[in-house]
DNA sequence: GTCTATAATTCGATAGAC
DNA sequence: GTCTATCGAATTATAGAC
């Protein structure tokens, strides 16, 4: 554990090379450099940069989906549990590990990722609507406010980083909660 | 008209890269062989890559918020406006021309590129929150709540992405407006 | 398994003829 | 203003010693 193998060190340094500048711009050198181990290890453990993509992309999307799951899984009521989720800190001018990488043309252009990516927003879109539908609404609409839900963080995320300011993903989610937990009164 | 000079050739071709790839992963290599021109003509109307993107990004920019405007600007009742913008036929599959370059490490490490992004994204809030201000919402409800409108969008581009699904944007539209028409009793 | 050295290609940018 | 030719640095990946 204080010393982890070479082949851990490369995803370690690769998943957060590929958070910050998405998996394109990432080098394999960088990774390496970053890491610390040679040129060979890299090559010997992941034979292409395609296969080092999958493993720390794949490792980011499992742990942010542990982290969902924190919120989104507990016990509380409903729809607590999905304000919890909505409201949970997030460092928003970073943008989202994982959805950032839908804009990351290398990503996108490799079935592979994609197929990792798909995974994570289907997983999420999931759970979420089944929090909808313990509230009482029907599937079609619990599944649309699912993804009107998850919109608002991956689309809270770009406005601040457009405009500099993390509060702009607050204020998403804010506008959202509000829309969400006023008395519906059909 | 029929023959465009060299320049506007020049920032069409790169209008469109830079919309389907990014800026960073668009070499100027790419515009040029796009565009039809020489190597020293491109570097004759924009010295450095920098100034080629300002030039298209601005031009992206220019035409998304004069569409836009065609739908948040007309004469229709306030709600109206804004749900024919929300509503607007999109290219789900494709992302958002300006939104996406958020992602974009090239971009975001340019002063003067971020500094067109976040015009752009200013400028959209100042107008929905303005037609919630028409509502007679507080301001600062009618604030959140246009953020909340424009990362619907903005999120929903992504979620469209990563499941290849262009109806997930639809879906996040559909369970946004669906809130945001509900009655309202305080 | 890990290392250094290096191959082949592409990058952004420049030189200089016309 | 537009062109072809090319520079130096970075890219992904391979070779081969240890």
């Amino acid at each position: 554990m204080s010393t982890p193998t070479a082949r851990d060190r490369l995803i370690g340094a690769a998943q957060d090379l590929f958070a910050v500048q998405g998996v394109g711009p990432t080098s394999p050198r960088a990774v390496l450099t970053a890491s610390g181990v040679g040129q060979g290890s890299l090559y010997h453990h992941f034979p292409t940069k395609h296969d080092l993509a999958v493993a720390a992309v794949g490792a980011n999307v499992d742990q942010a989906l542990a982290q969902a799951m924190r919120t989104l899984g507990s016990d509380s009521p409903a729809i607590e549990r999905l304000v919890a989720y909505l409201e949970r800190p997030r460092d928003a001018l970073a943008g989202c590990k994982i959805g950032r990488l839908t804009a990351d043309q290398a990503v996108m252009d490799d079935d592979g990722l994609r197929d990792v990516l798909d995974a994570y927003f289907v997983r999420l879109l999931g759970v979420v609507t089944g929090i909808f539908r313990e509230t009482g609404l029907p599937d079609d609409v619990a599944r649309d406010r699912a993804h009107a839900a998850l919109a608002i963080i991956q689309g809270g995320y770009v406005l601040a980083r457009a405009t500099q300011d993390p509060d702009a993903l607050t204020a998403a989610v804010r506008g959202f909660v509000g829309l969400l937990t006023q008395k519906e009164h059909p």
